[in-house]
DNA sequence: CGAAGAAATGAATCGTGATTCAGTCCTTTC
DNA sequence: GAAAGGACTGAATCACGATTCATTTCTTCG
């Protein structure tokens, strides 16, 4: 009975299947899903096109691969932030700081995380992951609100609206025209934070 | 020197061009500018895809002339909002309301305007679109800081904020699991209005 | 080494949708 | 009514990238 796979020419094809994920993901993290092509993939990892089939059945559970493994890094850095000592105000704080500097070091790996349309069936990952991410927020926030610092309000909602400020500011194309962007994260999360606290003329009626 | 196109024939025209803009732009609010084809175009407009080519030279040129006009009117909603009585602080919560009112109503195509990415042909009018809303609301705030109702602040990164938050909270994947919409409202535009204030434990340094 | 498969290759195929264009229909003018 | 063009049509063409598969190369083992 000739030829049986040897540890290896397993060994070898773990690493191409390796390679082919870690190539996929540098070019999302370069140019977003979108611009990622099986050929591209396979060139990057010095493999034929043809040959990416052989370890992934289509381009939709490729990217889903990509995505799941890179939104688990993100929500477990999130989550270990939020695990840290201190007050929740200052645990959301320092999460806010961690995602900022994790968004702007990845290019557009973020934005392709958090907002870029892709194929329906990453839209699944998609979900999860932002459930994930809006949960341990959401879990800070409800710590500060048991613990008396925060007013009691929509968790949810409130989440969101941090994901999408610090996104926008720091990823959007209008973060072009700003100062530095050391100025931009502090004010954006200052905002964030200030916007969880109800000090303020909040009803202005107008 | 027979046949020169009337007044009539030109009338016709320009209808099949209005109707060809008014369809295309109906088919971006309900799925946003991917989903568009000059075939769907064509058909709503009840002319056939070659004909689509006599009125806009390409794809790109149709689409970017939808995203202008339907930017155009949301900048001037958005201006006459800002131009209106009252404090800066009452314009600014009128404005966000109006903002998130249009946007809900509007379905994908406030999403098509802030975020989905699209031909680079057409990135050049939303970068044009952002700028002129995000000066609106810069405006704003420079007009509240120069009152003294608000701090002296960052305003293109602070209405980049705003316009991530409220994008987020209304628009968003996020919005799905959240109360009624109403409430939604409310609870991001006065997460916005806090962030402009200076109180709250700003610099607890974490 | 040589047979038996497995793995890899990359050119060909397929599907989708923008774009073109030869043919047809309409308008205008005399 | 008929000639002269313009406008419209929609099937054919093109472009692009995912997917397939016949062929080639590599591994294993008697």
């Amino acid at each position: 009975m000739p030829y049986r796979p040897t540890a290896r020419t397993q060994a070898r094809q773990a690493d191409n299947a390796r390679r082919l994920l870690e190539q996929a993901q540098r070019l999302v993290a370069a140019q977003g899903f979108g611009a990622v092509s099986i050929a591209s993939v396979a060139e990057a990892a010095e493999l034929a096109t043809g040959t990416v089939y052989r370890y992934f059945p289509s381009k939709a559970e490729l990217l889903a691969k990509v995505f799941e493994r890179a939104a688990a890094r993100e929500v477990e850095v999130m989550a270990t932030q939020a695990a840290a000592e201190g007050t929740a105000t200052q645990r959301i704080r320092a999460a806010l700081y961690e995602f900022s500097a994790r968004a702007l070091r990845s290019g557009r790996l973020a934005w392709a995380l958090l907002a870029e349309p892709i194929d329906p069936a990453i839209e699944h990952e998609r979900l999860r992951f932002r459930r994930a991410y809006s949960a341990i927020l959401q879990g800070l926030i409800e710590e500060g609100i048991a613990a008396g610092e925060l007013p009691p309000q929509a968790t949810a909602t409130v989440a969101a609206c941090i994901v999408g400020a610090l996104g926008q500011a720091l990823l959007g194309p209008l973060a072009d025209d700003t100062e530095d962007q050391d100025t931009a994260v502090r004010t954006a999360v200052d905002f964030c934070i200030r916007g969880l606290y109800r000090e303020g003329p909040i009803h202005a009626d107008a």
